[in-house]
DNA sequence: CTAAGTGCAAAAAATTTGCACCCGG
DNA sequence: CCGGGTGCAAATTTTTTGCACTTAG
């Protein structure tokens, strides 16, 4: 009965363990999770993998959850605690992947230059690094 | 034999129907595309699928093709023509995106900054908005 | 009680791999 | 000619959906 529960119950939904797991383990993350990692880091029973989609999805679209799209086959996503975002850097490598906090980063400027050009109206963004870490680099692992 | 096939040659790849293909219509593309895309958009004969992701992996190991993460099911690839790279808007309603020139982007602090803290040697980044389009905003599609 | 959530099974969709055959250099 | 490329079929992996059963409010 953390903030989670009230936030899910403050939205009009269901407060159940599948949702109360997600945000509390996603919380506790310092990095995105896929979908999988979730539920592996679920205590047992662990729900079905179709019930942590669906989880997810309601979680996006309420807003206390995000997902993340790093260059990979599957998506991530990440608690959305409040407007206090990260951006990452991933190594090319071995898919090593940090997160650090967006201090300064102003792009408000290139937000409003896009709603004058495209009208588009700006909510998020994402930002991430590629290169190599390094340990990676020191292996030589170029590619 | 224009300078997709140069590059490909220069590189010690064999040059193939299907590279030099994949090369021309990225480039002419305004916006990255899927494999799918990018099957569809080639003239008959169509390679199959599996050859399409084998080379979209080798020129992409080979520098001349990038990989694009928007959230959505599937990746996208642009032509990674120089360092001139681009950011992009993408419409949370109806997933329309839009493509502008990054002009003036000046992460090199933060790069900087990363290689200090986390001594990963940054090499690209990737940056995108998502935000409602004018037509989903004039529809009140909110979600 | 009733709308909403969950597990299970099966379907879709995207991507990868094995293998026999073909082609660029 | 030969190593690399391609098509085809099949396998993997990720995500979605249908349906009967259970649960939160």
């Amino acid at each position: 009965m953390g903030r989670h529960s009230e936030a899910l119950r403050r939205l009009g939904r269901p407060v159940t363990r599948g949702r109360e797991e997600i945000l509390r383990i996603l919380e506790e993350s310092p990095l995105p999770l896929s979908s999988r990692d979730l539920r592996e880091r679920f205590p047992d029973p662990k729900p079905d993998a179709a019930t942590v989609y669906r989880n997810l999805a309601l979680l996006s679209s309420l807003g206390l959850v995000r997902t993340v799209a790093l260059h990979e086959r599957s998506r991530r996503y990440e608690a959305a605690e409040g407007e206090n975002h990260r951006h990452r850097v991933v190594c090319r490598s071995c898919g090593r992947i940090e997160a650090f906090p967006a201090r300064k980063c102003d792009l408000s400027r290139v937000e409003e230059d896009i709603r004058r050009r495209f009208g588009f109206t700006v909510t998020d963004h994402s930002l991430e690094f590629f290169g190599d870490c390094p340990e990676c680099r020191r292996k030589g692992n170029k590619g």
